[in-house]
RNA sequence: GGAGAGAUGGCCGAGCAGGUCGAAGGCGGUCGCCUGCUAAGCGACUAUACGGGCCAAAACCCGUAUCGUGGGUUCGAAUCCCACUCUCUCCGCCA
């Protein structure tokens, strides 16, 4: 969410953002509503005013004894015309923000200009693709041979999107989330967060995956619970509505969680494999900081994810996304796409993002830059670091061999009880 | 799930037979005075949001709102009524 004051002294600039972004939005028709929400503001307070002084007088006439009938008579109708403006102001403030909550945030400055994914710019990339002497395969039929991935049985019990991990299959995920978070917080100085993974409306509102994205979410039937669709969400939130101490930033939080999302938007889109599921797990990095802090920040979030694709050793690039094909809520973000052998493209595995302070300003998180200073709003971010289902993807499909096994990345030996191989059964 | 108790400012804690209560008192904090130093003592100040004064900001001033949340009664609600949420205690259930 914008700022209503930045955006009646700017609004020539948040006019340009939206162009910028491709997006379709009547910022005159929330200025208008905006004025006349001020106007009646402005009236209902004189009214309560009248009626604060006139009450005391009552007070003050009852206690002397004195008649204040007509006193009394008058302020029934002031209460009344009170109580309907209210009526008028609470309604106007709430299209005011519905239309404020449309708005998204300003692209950085740095953002390149774009329509779609195809006008992201590549920044940099590490490693070469593996060349493979044979035709490499896709990581489900990998899996599926080495019986490490069930999609099968996982159709029968839940539905298309789940997946069944088995045996050094499952023992892989696990070794990847044990692996990332020990990197993260031992080496790049994160606290581990393991969040709930349930949530209720305002948590999902104060992170702005609603009211937009209602149909991506997995509701709990008659509970104000939701499925978390990425950590982000409780770990966002668990600041909410505090105001911490300025000396406390940046904080950082490494969390594992699962993640589950409807994928409404997606039917047909890769059906097959770990790339698009119902529920998948992931590590996400969470940072709050200061506003003049928070571009430096995103560096190193983007810096601490892509070392873990070092580590195990699988090659990547990194696009900015442009201005079109921007979330949101984020003003930059950077993507990590993984080289997939079996499809011979990059897929993203993670997506760093600076919020500025739009998320929190939505969530009410602020700090004290100094003691006694008035609370500011912070800068979020986070990244996934990374998604774990697409790295095992990933690490099959790399790590495969002409025999149909799959060698371990030697950083992930340790996590698998010394297994350097998995093996066809 | 059942029974009971509670929710007030940064914190603790009064007020709760409706009127001058943004809210006593204390703690903490800031500034000043005093003092060889320290401790103690004295005095003042010490919430947030929104609107307006002021479509340059800050400061300042005025107003409004805020005593868990939402509604109601009333000229007037921290105080009365209703609903909900959360916390605590006991019982039951459960990994």
């Amino acid at each position: 969410m914008l700022d209503l004051k930045f955006i009646r002294k700017n609004p020539d600039l948040v006019r340009a953002a939206i162009a910028k972004r491709g997006v379709d939005f009547n910022l005159d028709h929330l200025l208008d509503v905006d004025d006349e929400w001020r106007q009646k503001v402005f009236t209902v307070e004189q009214l309560k005013n009248t009626r604060n002084t006139v009450s005391e007088e009552i007070a003050r006439l009852k206690k002397a004894g004195e008649n204040a009938d007509e006193k009394i008579a008058q302020m029934r109708e002031v209460s009344r015309s009170i109580k309907k403006l209210d009526e008028e102001i609470r309604e106007l403030g709430e299209k005011l923000q519905g239309l404020l909550l449309q708005i998204p945030n300003i692209p950085h400055a740095s953002v390149p200009e774009g329509q779609d994914d195809s006008d992201n710019v590549e920044v940099r990339r590490w490693g070469d693709p593996p060349q493979f002497a044979f035709e490499p395969k896709n990581h489900w039929e990998i899996g599926e041979a080495l019986d490490i991935l069930d999609f099968n049985r996982a159709g029968k019990v839940s539905g298309a999107r789940f997946n069944f991990y088995k045996g050094l299959g499952a023992r892989l995920e696990r070794a990847l989330i044990n692996f990332m978070l020990d990197q993260h917080v031992t080496r790049h100085g994160y606290t581990e967060i393991f969040p709930p993974f349930l949530v209720n409306e305002d948590s999902m509102r104060g992170t702005g995956q609603l009211p937009k994205f209602a149909e991506d979410m997995f509701k709990v039937e008659g509970r104000d619970l939701y499925l978390i669709p990425t950590a982000e969400v409780p770990v966002t939130n668990y600041l909410r509505d505090e105001i911490m101490d300025g000396e406390l930033l940046p904080l950082k939080f490494a969390a594992y969680s699962g993640c589950f999302r409807a994928e409404a938007g997606a039917a047909g889109r890769d059906t097959r494999g770990l790339i698009r599921q119902h529920q998948f797990n992931k590590v996400e990095l969470v940072k709050f900081t200061r506003p003049e802090e928070s571009e430096e920040e995103l560096e190193k979030l983007v810096h601490d994810a892509e070392e873990i694709l070092q580590l195990l050793k699988l090659p990547y690039r990194i696009v900015v996304l442009c201005s079109g094909d921007l979330g949101f809520s984020a003003s930059k973000t950077y993507d990590l796409e993984v080289w997939m052998p079996g499809a011979r493209k990059y897929r993203e595995i993670s997506s760093c993002s600076n919020f500025t302070d739009f998320q929190a300003r939505r969530a009410n998180i602020r700090y004290r830059p100094k003691p006694k200073a008035k609370a500011e709003f912070v800068h979020t971010l986070n990244g996934s670091g990374l998604a774990v289902g697409r790295t095992t993807a990933a690490i099959l499909e790399n790590y495969q061999q002409e025999d149909g096994s799959v060698a371990v990345p030697e950083v992930l030996q340790p996590y698998m009880g010394g297994v350097k191989r998995i093996e066809m059964p």
